[in-house]
DNA sequence: TCATTTTCTGAAATCGATTTCATATTCTTT
DNA sequence: AAAGAATATGAAATCGATTTCAGAAAATGA
């Protein structure tokens, strides 16, 4: 049983209210009542428990990062940021793995906001973020990063790349190294960065005077792994191509693995 | 501001007390009281502050789940059992990200356990876990899981594969394959799955009488990509070897790429 | 020196729930 | 119908800290 206030007060010789002024530096504190305080604390490493605080304080100095999923590497420099600047500003990071249920995300954002945490910092799961935004009309701090829609806009903080001009540079350097006949793996549509970074595919092709041809654009249906199939339908349309511009790292594994399959090699 | 029982109590008009009875289904409640409370309850979309009730309870159905790092594949498995279980049993999963940063870990014990997590489970950081220890002492549950050291072996619950028979397995795998003069990736040497994977390789090596060449093994020394030169110098050395078993992917990895630039083809 | 301000400390209220204790009501049983 | 058990509810104490309030001690000023 960690020691409670209480008990450093008596060991001390004061009261738990000078207890709590010594942790908190605040208000007057004779410098030798404060050494007498600190001592026993020292000694019994006494830490405070931060459940009780935050009860009366209604903060906790941590923020919750909720992320759809752990397995997609695009959020570890994410996480690594957001840690290491919380760190940097005293704040703890907890981490919630939303599986883009919103049954699941509902049940932490309810968890930790009764736990106290100070603030959200969401990948949305795709869809309505009715429950970020009974967050925000709480008057919960959320920031979306990644992750956002249309609507969200004007309603959230943002932090999110330029999809649109990401996906139209990324796209004109194919067209650079001589692509005329350029495909597309597309994500997911119901997610704004996916239609962004198909507007940069078109307006790159649009740009360098390049038709557009609806029947080389691959859809997203259920999974990433979609695409290893439809790029040997693809394939076999006989539809002509010669270069795939993948939305993502993930999709570009499974368009490559059935191009490898078929005998293809790349980059040629 | 959510609202307090207290509210909830005066809206049905009934004592805080009976509330949280309903809330718990704890001791006789009148089925009538019951639902005027439930009504008020749904109505006004209350959810209990967990933080109040834990430090009452002292406990939150949480459990904080530390790794080492999130980059590192391996865990995301073993992060999605912990979770699906854990959500089976009504129980959720605060995922801690150490960074083999002792002071981090300790960070996160003393915050979570203040926090009121009921129990942690750990892919331990490298050395001697006096974190861990200190909170098992204080009859907190601690679960190891994938990383331990033999100390940890009675002391801690542990959950792990055995790494030295899948490593001889594995080892024995390229044997029947016609591998004669096996090269070895080794992990770090500080960390026990590390050694037993070795030793799962020597024995393999010695259970088909092959014989074990010491310049044949790459050390671990601060990072898998280290790997990338050691297996440039391990090819340089013109010590012969037709194939390398690595202790990990992530160092597969690293030694398929110096391979490949090498200009040697993978199996072959 | 006496009044005033500043420094210092403890008692008690508070945060939002749960739980013990006490009491009131209803139900059994003889 | 009376005694005893079972059911039902509220007041107050509790969890472990912080903070307000009030009063004491020390410092300052006239």
């Amino acid at each position: 049983m960690p020691l409670k206030i209480k008990e450093i007060a008596k060991l001390a010789g004061v009261s738990p209210s000078t207890v709590s002024r010594t942790l908190n530096n605040k208000s007057y504190i004779k410098e030798e009542t404060r050494l007498k305080v600190m001592n026993v604390i020292n000694e019994t490493g006494y830490k405070r428990n931060s459940i009780a605080k935050g009860l009366k304080d209604h903060y906790t100095r941590s923020i919750c990062l909720m992320l759809p999923t752990i397995q997609n590497l695009a959020y570890v420099p994410i996480t690594q940021g957001v840690e290491d600047e919380a760190r940097e500003q005293g704040y703890m990071v907890i981490l919630c793995n939303t599986l883009e249920n919103p049954e699941i995300e509902k049940n932490y954002i309810e968890n930790m906001r009764s736990m106290m945490v100070d603030g959200f910092i969401s990948a949305a799961i795709t869809g309505k973020h009715e429950n970020l935004t009974e967050l925000k009309n709480d008057g919960v701090p959320v920031v979306l990063v990644s992750r956002y829609n249309e609507e969200d806009v004007g309603e959230f903080e943002i932090c999110s790349i330029d999809n649109f001009k990401a996906s139209r540079i990324a796209c004109e350097h194919l067209i650079k190294n001589g692509c005329r006949k350029i495909a597309m793996a597309l994500g997911n549509e119901a997610i704004l960065y996916s239609r962004e970074r198909y507007r940069g595919y078109r307006q790159a092709l649009e740009d360098h005077g390049l038709e557009f041809n609806e029947k080389l654009v691959m859809h997203f249906k259920t999974h990433n792994r979609d695409f290893y199939e439809q790029t040997f339908e693809l394939i076999d349309s006989k539809e002509e191509f010669d270069s795939i511009f993948c939305a993502s790292d993930g999709k570009a594994l499974y368009v490559m693995r059935a191009l490898h399959e078929k005998g293809y090699r790349i980059p040629e």
